[in-house]
DNA sequence: GTTTGACCTATGTGTAACTCATATGTTTTA
DNA sequence: TAAAACATATGAGTTACACATAGGTCAAAC
């Protein structure tokens, strides 16, 4: 229990966290990190609680959580809820799909090095009716 | 030189090219294929040099380029210019990015895969006020 | 005291390649 | 003739910001 009660204007939090101030202000439209606005200058007064819900934010991102999971698990922690079960079941559905995503990558990039080494060999060609580019449409795989 | 003057209606061209209608009227709207409209009814009526460009497409997606790329090859046909030097640059290009890319995703499901298998001995967690999740904030990666 | 510069605000646009929804017009078929 | 299946244009939703605009605020230098 931390009773500091120090504040941030935008762009300390972002030094202080090594975030962007966009990436800030963007987090605040989204309503993931709340600031009290200072009635003087309506400027945004973000505390610790924001430090540590940015902090947070930005180790879920680098697990690959999104903004919309986060601000679910934000929404669990707000109705006292263990958020817990519901980051287990993000990231057992995450693997498989970033699994798939990587496969396609991989071969992607295999077709662009295949492709590569095949138009090493040929000639540019000038349009005509029939092709349009004689590369693209002469690259074969497999 | 083929003379064949069949024409397709949307529905039809997307059938005999296997790509959606809505793709087509993507790239429609985007100018890579510019059908005639049929001035009783105003339907838009793709040829054969549509079912040329909309193969185009497809392989050129396949080989990681662009719609904006894509648009700029066909503008340099219509220019009788070749655009192989266009496409050789691009993929040059595309290569080492990707590469990089991938090599973001295959970290993501290395670090992934570590916290699920550390979470998989912890137990869930009830947000107190110093924790907002457990399991994310217990993660540690190397 | 004011001007300058650095800060702050909200809001809108652009990014990639569609998909989906809406509202509406057309053609075919039962 | 009315429904089904087709067509159209257009706008929103997707992701996570970066960037630009227009304008208000504040500290310090002049």
């Amino acid at each position: 229990m931390k009773e500091n009660k120090h504040t941030f204007l935008v762009k300390e939090l972002a030094i202080y966290c090594e975030v962007t101030t966009d990436a800030i202000r963007y987090y605040t439209r989204l309503g993931l990190l709340k600031p009290v606005r200072d009635p003087a200058n309506k400027y945004n007064l973000y505390n610790n609680e924001d430090v540590q819900k940015l902090r947070f934010i930005t180790r879920s991102k680098y697990l690959g959580y999104r903004l919309s999971d986060i601000a679910k698990i934000f929404n669990d922690c707000e109705k006292g809820k263990s958020p817990c079960p519901r980051v287990r079941k993000i990231i057992e559905q995450r693997i498989p799909e970033n699994r798939k995503r990587l496969e396609q990558l991989v071969q992607l990039q295999q077709r662009m090095e295949s492709a590569m080494l095949q138009w090493d060999k040929l000639p540019d060609g000038i349009p005509d009716g029939d092709t349009i580019c004689a590369l693209i449409e002469s690259f074969e795989d497999g």
